[in-house]
DNA sequence: AATGAATGAGATTTCATTCAT
DNA sequence: AATGAATGAAATCTCATTCAT
């Protein structure tokens, strides 16, 4: 009725994270357009004016959460300077701290309810994240930190053992299982990079 | 129509094996319950005579394969007597062997099509799988042939990457990659569980 | 097809007179949503746009017929000045003429097949009229019009009979039973309420 | 599979009282044939040896009450030399006795989810219990104990009273009003059927 | 008398999307 | 830019009934 006009941009980000609340909270599937523009108050035909399908915001709400974690590990290994077992230890925290669920958030993601939406996502991120750590892990190796015949690939399992943390609901449940699957992490990577001298230290806050 | 009575046991066993080609072929959410039965040319009722749900169905499936995965590695690793690290190799490219999509079904699982039926697979033979290789790994470290700290935990860290792997449809299109991958994955291997005089050979058939 | 908008309370209207008119004639449960679309010529979804659920919309025809019969009632007896027994005679006359069904349509109120619309129709008309009549009781009986212990509960044994007056569907066939009923419930009504010069007419239309 | 066969009788009877029971419990609408033969552990087809339809099993149940009330109402007044008010004092109680329901399973009666059983009931019950109170008020009439004009048409009024008590689910909740429901109807047979020199005394046990 | 697998029509409901305003 | 009524295909599931054994 009362028709209330916002600029695009805002309009279209309020959209945005309406759907990723909506998605998180009830699932993708469970989720229907209607009750994205409910939660906003707007019509129906309005979402269609920023997205042209449900398909659509959900790259959004991914683009969205890939690249915020994308510039938060840039940010935090940015300094080109600093010792790349460092830097690589920041960024796996960095990425731990930003994928691991909140515990409130974990009582939605139970079961396989957001099975879709982890999936694109997964790959999403992993895919944007290969390249910077590979860089830091092929920098540590040509400085001699690291030993490593191939550190893209070594990357690539260093990820999927993220993800698989990731996949785990019971981290929460289990305080000794997760501490014990940091430090077996740690111990993997040191002995993987075989680096010497530094400590790896991971910590999921639950 | 004539009405064709049949073992319950094999008519169910039907209704799984064509559930799981059409959730491969076209995605789970995308196979309704009516191209189950047209395809076994059964009435819709059934369908319902032997499952409760499209739910039920899918757990049959995830249920028949990890079955199938279970039995198949625990008869590739069953000597105790043979070493543990060739144990251990024959269950990894068992494990690859089943897990690793044949080319033709890789087409369809394409994107998130078959998110949902993913996780479920996953989680089930995750869980599965653990305690198998733990074992294995468990009694490679008592005979001394690995040296490992946490054996459990880093089982799930391998099977974490075989998990990735799985995800990977590139892996068929890049075939230097995937042996990359390998190679890596053999070192990571043989890094992390501290064994000499073995190496770890990897095959993936694409 | 051509969409045809409409105000939404007109559309709404639209969608219960259809109902009520399906129900009366097949049944509530004879009656598919389907067949309500299929009569006003929308779609499926429209039904859903409106109502909840099937229930949601027989809820709306119970409470459209009542709210006409009670405001029928309200209207027949509000003038207070009038002799109870009078108002009281209008309110009862009223109500049978309201809720004896025409002729034409106790054809297809035969059996049982509307059990479920009449249960629910006659439990809310028992409570919205209760309370009318009640008051026109017992403020005859204030009034010293009518002598009786318990106006409230009399009516609704008065009420009690009119329901049951409704339920036999052959008042149609047998016009003398019908005409009997008539004069035994005005018998009835002046013994119970010990009114005197006063000779209730009760009429029922066939 | 092993199959138990029974009296052919009993095995109908068996059917009956399950059938009874679930429509009591769950409603007829929500009661399914499977229920009602997986409560006897019997076979799906062994209901249609007994029965013609999910109908005809309603009918059955509704006979055996109906059936089961006159036989009560006869025993309770056969004695032809009592009081025709005595004799009615006793069959009024008996049929309160009967027809309104148990505490317990008036828990199971909210709603409308039993209307078809009960509209049926009803209808039936009504039809048996005239001619046996018509027989008594004829006769208490003929014998100078009750002045009434419609002795036929007054006993169905009557009946609907019951009828209406029969239908209120309240009654268990609000004694107060149950007893002044009793009361009023006491009274109104009092007035109605003009009798002197005696109180009828109804008694619902909650 | 009994079994129980099989039938299949049909019902309700959901929801992404469209479009006239 | 926005509205929101309307669309309609499609999907899951129910269940009374049948029938070969």
């Amino acid at each position: 009725m009362t028709r209330i006009t916002k600029d695009p941009a805002e309009r279209r980000q309020e959209l945005i994270d309406a759907a990723e609340q909506l998605f998180l909270e009830n699932g993708y599937g469970q989720t229907a357009i209607s009750d994205i523009v409910k939660k906003l108050k707007v019509a129906q035909g309005t979402f269609y004016y920023y997205f042209q399908s449900k398909d659509d915001i959900l790259d959004a709400v991914v683009e969205k959460n890939v690249a915020k974690l994308e510039t938060s590990i840039k940010q935090l290994t940015r300094n080109g300077n600093e010792d790349a077992a460092i830097r690589l230890n920041y960024a796996i925290n960095g990425i731990l701290e930003f994928v691991i669920p909140r515990k409130e958030v974990m009582n939605y993601i139970h079961q396989d309810i957001n099975a879709v939406m982890h999936a694109r996502l997964e790959r999403a991120a992993v895919e944007r994240l290969i390249p910077i750590l590979s860089d830091i892990v092929a920098e540590g190796t040509l400085q001699g930190r690291f030993r490593v015949n191939y550190p893209s690939e070594s990357v690539e399992f260093l990820i999927a053992a993220i993800v698989y943390l990731f996949h785990q609901p019971q981290i929460y449940l289990d305080q000794q299982h997760c501490e014990r699957l940091c430090r077996t992490l740690e111990i993997m990577m040191e002995k993987t990079l075989e680096v010497n001298d530094f400590k790896f230290k991971l910590k999921i806050q639950t």
